[in-house]
DNA sequence: GCAATAGTGTCTCTGAGACACTATGAG
DNA sequence: CTCATAGTGTCTCAGAGACACTATTGC
């Protein structure tokens, strides 16, 4: 039976019809493990994601990535946000849609087309919520830790595209400013760069950030009310230039 | 009701679920103009998509993305690949998934939520299957035309994010050889990219992707049997050497 | 002064960009 | 010879890459 024939005999209940289209969220933050208070430095920094431990079957008591089933009158963007909000409090994120996961038999309750989507939250969004609901079962893994973990259904499967996604992203567009505040100095913008492609490694990056002309834009430097140069030492004792994302998004091409 | 919840009550007759899961194809091709038989020189080229034209409700007569239903044994990616054959008697082609379109009510026949992939298909092979089925309901539109069209359900939208998603790929990964033979001359290559992405200008195109240290890897020479270089005259009268991808993938970044 | 991070000087080599030039070979 | 396309010479300037050096400031 051809496209045209089957079309032209249409009547949704011939056909066998997904039981769901559920959305998984792959919450990604870097939270910051500063070694000792008394120090001004460069806290260090690890990537991690947000697993729920599910209640009921299937796959029950197993980690898993959060998540739910679309409604008739919803996109699936706003289920992924409409999900995101239920279950970390969190809004007004950078989220993208990635993959869809659609393999036969990969849920056991049935037919479900299960669409991912990957979220930026800066660890301050999870935290409140975190504290608000002291429920067990839903905890931040340092991203290692949950690709080396047995996850329900296919979602380690998941997990990983989704890590993939946003290290080629962060080297490709300026999503690293889902990790930092408005304002930045170079170095915490190198360290998330590190934190999320622990393989990024350029020695003369504040060159190449700042003074060069076909990157000159991706940055700017911020001043302040009197038009001074604004700096901070939060992180150091010299005190460092901070910097603001512009609007500017480079064109990538292989062949320049 | 959160997540949690919802799962641990879980059963599918609970739930309003999809009417369909659809994948829609937007097939694109670059079509040869040879102006002139006699003459020698490169022919025009111009990027094409496939529409099929619908015969019955909804949209009747409208002009649409081929495409069909998921079956439950299946994956998105197998129907997408089974609907692109059963539709063009096309297979073994570049072919990926960008996105999902699920707003409510894109589909009149129901709660469709369709996925939507890219293929890139060499001219001969549709041409082929054009001649067997002279249905005159399958037809290869320049995409400009296409995207001036109105096309059934949301098909335009899926049409120019398609468009969107090539000319992105065409510059930061090698795609381009879906759209050349094996063997090319350095030319071609430049022409089908502008073919593709119409602003795209490198005035030392030649230099920069053969004696660049960065590039090199991308393309190589190709040698005939005896160890000699390789040319073709097939577009000029001076030989142009062939070249060949290889499968080296650039890592791209805006940090450099 | 020391420690720790921020940022610069300087040198070399490669590549981008521009543009004129030479090379090849069919008609 | 002419023409169209292939490909090179050459010059300038910008940027990469490396590494040592200076700058700032809390303690």
């Amino acid at each position: 039976m051809n496209d045209a024939s089957s079309r032209s005999t249409y009547d949704a209940s011939n056909y066998r019809t997904p039981d769901g289209a559920p959305s998984d969220i792959v919450i990604f933050t870097i939270v910051s493990k500063s070694k000792e208070q008394g120090k001004k430095a460069l806290p260090a920094r690890e990537l991690q994601v947000l697993l729920i431990q599910r209640k009921s079957w299937p796959f029950e008591g197993c980690w898993a990535l959060p998540g739910g089933f679309c409604h008739e009158d919803e996109s699936m963007e706003s289920c992924a946000r409409r999900e995101l909000l239920e279950e970390t409090g969190v809004q007004d994120v950078h989220m993208e849609y990635f993959n869809v996961y659609s393999k036969p038999g990969r849920d056991p309750r049935g037919w479900m087309i299960s669409h991912a989507f990957v979220a930026l939250v800066e660890e301050q969004q999870l935290l409140g919520r975190k504290a608000a609901d002291d429920a067990a079962d839903v905890r931040l893994f340092p991203v290692e830790a949950a690709l080396s973990m047995e996850l329900a259904f296919d979602h380690s499967v998941i997990l990983r595209d989704a890590l993939g996604k946003v290290r080629e992203n962060m080297l490709t567009t300026t999503i690293a400013k889902q990790f930092l505040p408005q304002e930045f100095a170079i170095s915490e913008l190198y360290q998330v760069i590190q934190t999320v492609v622990p393989d990024f490694q350029e020695q003369n990056f504040i060159r190449k950030i700042t003074s060069t002309k076909s990157r000159k834009g991706i940055i700017e430097e911020v001043y302040d009310e009197r038009g001074e140069r604004k700096h901070s030492n939060r992180y150091s004792q010299r005190a460092a230039q901070l910097y603001a994302f512009t609007d500017y998004a480079p064109r990538l091409s292989i062949y320049s």
